[in-house]
DNA sequence: ACCGCGTATTGATCTGGGTCAAAGTACTGC
DNA sequence: GCAGTACTTTGACCCAGATCAATACGCGGT
């Protein structure tokens, strides 16, 4: 478990700040030092929101350990998620100061974040930390692109093979035996929490994921813990062409 | 009908590179005359795909008049557009050397390209250009977000009085007389071409419209132009929370 | 005026995934 | 061990939107 103190020195927090010790690679000692002075970090249970839509947001901040996601919710109480934010995402858009969309801890999560002013005056003082930004935005967009194409145009079974995939791809925790394509993870997030990322209900989520498995495609130890034992076949049934490259 | 004279001068670039007279308000006379220097324009007829996903691509550049569309195509020709550009919007990404999508121009077409290498080196050496950048990034992102619950929980209804809705808010020609909810405009897009932006069919796409004009909605001219008799009508079909505030 | 072709509408039918309902499973706390 | 709660699975039925098919509209070319 984590506790305050393992949080105390900057080298615990590999995910941590826009990345920072890649950024501050290029840059000079000062820069780094004010990053620390305006940085902290705050903790979630699993559950709790980080943030309403439309609340004051006077901070940024990346996650460092567990998930978040993003959801936007209609009147009528209908809700999409927009994002998932695993280890090393960032939050906040520098620039508003009212959140856009609720943030909610899916598992326990741990974030480190820097006050909003602090932070957009370090950022227009240094160069890099605006291009570290604006690399990881274009990221975002191409995964909420990728996204779009999940949502608008995939059946029941690709989407949730596609968010199998992006899953085991991030957050992979053993590769298999030697040179396989079997890949191992504990799933993340509830059936609910799947249904809002794909634009499903729970029930087709968890009628699909019951398919996968009698079909071979995955296996399951408990209703999270999941083995992939091909992962090229799981591409196929998410429509991806399987790039050709080895994926790991 | 525009001439290669008219787009020889930057001021009748009135939407040009990342808004680049904005940008330049505060920088000095040299970079704007180094972006002036990699700077060129290409046009395209409605139809002529810009650039296939895959190709190599040596430009960045912003639409300056017309509208084109990112699409992404699955192997078994199913596709979803997952940008629609519309003038000032910014195509390509820095740092990345092969198009990630199809670039399609959806009407004529006219954009203002900057060569690639030159237009990066610019950038890492005015921080102005890569902030700016962001800011277009993070718009376009929200713009990504809102699209993915437009996609994943609205109504075939609802996802065309969405998609009418963004038209008309950047595309509108004319307010109607005096103080009126009333805008009018000409649809952009073909059918097949809305129904690739909303995950639909064409089909459903026009008994869509046809549903929405005979409940007084949106009349109808033609196939193309489209009156909104009363905005806030058609964003309550949209289900968006019709904002407050005028949208004018 | 007629043809051809791309675009749009409309109808008839089918089906994937939603909805409603009922159990089943796995925890936590007493 | 038992009750309570949160999550998951499974079944039965239904409907919004897809699919298949026919027709209509508009426009440039001869």
């Amino acid at each position: 478990m984590l506790n305050d103190r393992s949080l105390a020195v900057s080298q615990e927090c590999a995910n941590c700040p826009i990345k920072h010790r890649a950024v501050c690679a290029r840059c000079d000692g000062n820069e780094l030092e004010r990053l620390e002075e305006i940085k902290y970090y705050r903790k979630f249970e699993a559950g709790q929101t980080v943030i309403w839509s439309g609340d004051r947001m006077d901070f940024v901040g990346s996650v460092v350990s567990g998930i978040a996601s993003l959801t936007q919710t209609m009147e009528d109480g209908r809700t999409q998620m927009v994002g998932l934010l695993l280890p090393s995402d960032f939050v906040g858009r520098p620039g508003r100061g009212t959140a856009a969309y609720d943030v909610v801890a899916t598992t326990d999560l741990v974030m480190c974040c820097f006050r909003k002013t602090p932070f957009e005056d370090l950022m227009s003082k240094t160069p890099h930390i605006a291009q570290r930004l604006l690399e990881m935005t274009l990221d975002e967009l191409d995964a909420a692109r990728e996204w779009m194409l999940v949502l608008g145009r995939k059946t029941a079974r690709e989407k949730i093979a596609s968010l199998l995939s992006i899953i085991a791809r991030r957050n992979a925790t053993s590769g298999g035996t030697g040179f396989k394509n079997t890949v191992v993870f504990d799933l993340p997030l509830t059936r609910e929490a799947m249904a809002d990322y794909l634009g499903l209900t729970l029930e087709t989520v968890s009628r699909q994921i019951s398919a996968l498995k009698r079909d071979g495609v995955i296996e399951l130890e408990g209703k999270r813990h999941v083995t992939i034992p091909d992962m090229y076949r799981l591409l196929e049934e998410a429509g991806d062409d399987a790039d050709g490259g080895v994926f790991a």
